[in-house]
DNA sequence: TAGATTGTTAATCGATTAACAATC
DNA sequence: TAGATTGTTAATCGATTAACAATC
């Protein structure tokens, strides 16, 4: 097993897909699954796998595999899913909306308990039985709620901000859908759904494909 | 300049980050860039920064650095970002409408010209001056309207049969929001977003910390 | 026992960083 | 010229894969 303090980022990645596969398996009853098995199912080696499982301990049996159950369990104690968090969500626009009616993150752990906008006009609204309240009850909200997880969903030039009062109000990571670099302290985590980033790595991997009508550039082999 | 037929998805990704601090720069009226100034602004080094921009050719000049009009256009080209992609939405739920309705997209290059559902009811729906229209019609408004990109945003288990009406119609990239692996043919490329997963890492890596009230795990250290 | 599969080390592969000559 | 910064190679670092003894 090594040096637990240093797992890296691509590591938790896949345990969070592991985790997700096990838990279909279990729901359908499956008993055991072998490394390979594992592997296939989300894209992996079976020595990926199994290095993978080794930063955090022993969890199979020679000969047999791992048991469904017991490696599900022991995932959502190393992801520290069990229980659940508690999120604010800033920002009531076209992206906000969807996630607050969403209830995707409150299966896997994850419970919108606050909604904030900066417009007044969007105190009015009410989504998913939240109330959608100012930018000012922000700090005193998280703390009262006991909120450590924060997602930013407004506009770039605000996004920075968003964050300072998060992190100000106790929140210790950030979903950011902002197409920005957000600065943080130490200690605070960021991650970033940057869609059309997404979007255009696609384009480049397409290259000039578009239809043949359309097509203009085409990168040299 | 390494052989250009083998680039790191690492670098696609940086290559639109990029873009995307050039395309403010440009629009601050600023005309030149240092590797190092660029890279800080996205969180890489300066080497980084000129390796990367080396599988692609020469673009600066000694002593001085980058043009950042020049650059601009050369990662737009690279990308393959002139002109439009012209996307498909497949599932008018939140994420869906939310998606239609957003102007990001827009803005960088994707252009969703057509929506698809397949519950009838959704059909009565316009969002963003589109009709949502039946999975039926789908192969054939591809055909018609040149779409190579396609987005899904249907429930898990409608997720791979989409995948592959898309497929079939013609679409190369796909972006997927459903929390599974598609299975496409070779040259079709799919980026998935997945923000329970991303949730998940967070919540590793803040560890056991959820509000002193409702500490539960703490991962040893 | 024989076959299967883990846990773990060593070998390989790939990506990042350091360094520096070229040159603006 | 002197200072700055690129393009590019070599060195380092890290992650993946191969291999195999342990063992169910």
């Amino acid at each position: 097993m090594p040096d637990p303090a240093v797992i890296p980022r691509a590591v938790i990645q896949r345990m969070s897909l592991y985790l997700r596969q096990l838990e279909r398996l279990d729901r359908d009853g499956v008993e055991t699954i072998s490394s390979a098995q594992l592997g296939e199912a989300i894209g992996a080696s079976s020595a990926q796998v199994r290095k993978d499982l080794d930063y955090f301990g022993q969890f199979g049996q020679r000969g047999i595999g791992y048991n469904v159950a017991t490696l599900t369990r022991a995932l959502r104690s190393i992801l520290a899913l069990e229980g659940e968090w508690r999120v604010a969500l800033v920002g009531a626009g076209n992206i906000g909306r969807a996630l607050a009616t969403a209830r995707i993150l409150r299966e896997r752990g994850f419970r919108i308990v606050a909604l904030f906008d900066s417009d007044p006009r969007k105190e009015a609204c009410t989504w998913a039985g939240l109330r959608v309240q100012p930018m000012g009850d922000l700090k005193r909200v998280c703390r009262e709620q006991h909120i450590t997880v924060g997602i930013i969903a407004v506009p770039s030039d605000a996004a920075q901000s968003v964050a300072e009062q998060l992190v100000e109000a106790g929140v210790r990571g950030i979903l950011n859908f902002a197409p920005v670099r957000l600065n943080v302290p130490a200690g605070v985590e960021v991650s970033d759904v940057d869609l059309a980033s997404q979007l255009q790595q696609l384009a480049f991997l397409l290259g000039g494909r578009r239809g043949e009508q359309h097509q203009s550039v085409i990168r040299s082999p």
